[in-house]
DNA sequence: CTTACTGTACCGTCTGGACGGTCTTGTCAA
DNA sequence: TTGACAAGACCGTCCAGACGGTACAGTAAG
């Protein structure tokens, strides 16, 4: 909403991310990120005056991001495309990326469980939009669910499938939301 | 009320996960771990000398468990089933259960995330036995992973499926691992 | 003068874990 | 049978360190 000058508030974002995936989510401590960011511990707190809302922060840009590359992937290569397809191809695309990208997660649950309903609203709502886009039921709930493994595989960093294996999981979910 | 049988052992890892799951994973103290087991602390450091073999034990039981059961259901009600639809159905009955059961895990992500490489290779290997069983690989990829997103929710306490949903995916599952 | 910080010093709390003591049970010689 | 003694299981306390957060003086830019 404001904030003009500082990008010191995305730093502060993007080191707690960082500082999250390489030390371990409990390793995310106030000091650690002030210094990965290149800000001082009072900066720090400047921006984010509670380690919660730092939390919330990272909450909140993360299911910002998400919601816009949703949308960007629903508006574009619109093909004759279905939502769920749209959908598919968008999460294929995210869990492609090698870094976890969210393992801040588990710091956010270990801090409070709480900060996980945003993003649990988040899934549910766009769950129920899905399903009144998607004609067949039964072919929505495999292919969502399997998504959701990729997802889930992709944040513990446990990728039990081979690059071949995740084409040909993406081939056929596509060829069932078809 | 002395003299206990070194069941003492199984209580203080009950306890934990009942910590980890009510006071949210971090909160999972050795103090919190030891009161909700009704044991004294250094009762505790008697049986898990550190907190890391305490997670160890946790992950160890749950593995263990997780073994036996997928043992059992391999070689009951085997009516010509494949073993890809004992795993489904196996994982599926698990996750009924209201309770996540091992959010515990969280915790242990954050203490060390060195704690889910046995988790890891563990599913890793489930994976490969599962590849040698089952003759479709695109039927394998598409309920495995849909099983993983199963788990997945449980895990984040997110189910976003109704009872009938979730009834309608496992029988979607059962048809297409035939 | 305001904004956006830096830097340092400090406080209260919580946590893992080391330590020494205590109670119970098992073993075995006399 | 008994008494001594060792080992196992557990208790309760204490402590050093880490952490979140506060306070405050200073500063560079606009």
């Amino acid at each position: 909403m404001k904030a003009r000058r500082p990008n010191s508030r995305e730093k502060i974002l993007a080191a707690a991310a960082d500082v999250a995936r390489e030390s371990g989510p409990g390793s995310l401590s106030l000091d650690a990120v002030a210094s990965r960011a290149g800000v001082s511990k009072g900066g720090l707190l400047y921006n984010f005056p509670t380690k919660a809302k730092l939390m919330q922060g990272l909450v909140e840009d993360y299911l910002r991001e998400f919601e816009e590359a949703l949308e960007a992937a629903r508006q574009k290569d619109s093909g004759g495309e279905s939502p769920l397809a749209a959908y598919i191809r968008l999460s294929a695309r995210d869990c492609e990326e090698t870094q976890p990208s969210a393992s801040w997660i588990f710091s956010a649950i270990a801090e409070d469980p709480d900060f996980m309903t945003p993003i649990k609203t988040f899934k549910q709502q766009l769950f129920e939009r899905l399903k009144g886009e998607t004609p067949d039921l039964k072919s929505l709930l495999v292919c969502y669910l399997a998504i959701e493994g990729l997802r889930s595989m992709n944040l513990f960093d446990s990728d039990v499938l081979s690059q071949d294996e995740r084409q040909l999981l993406v081939s056929s979910l596509l060829e069932i939301a078809k």
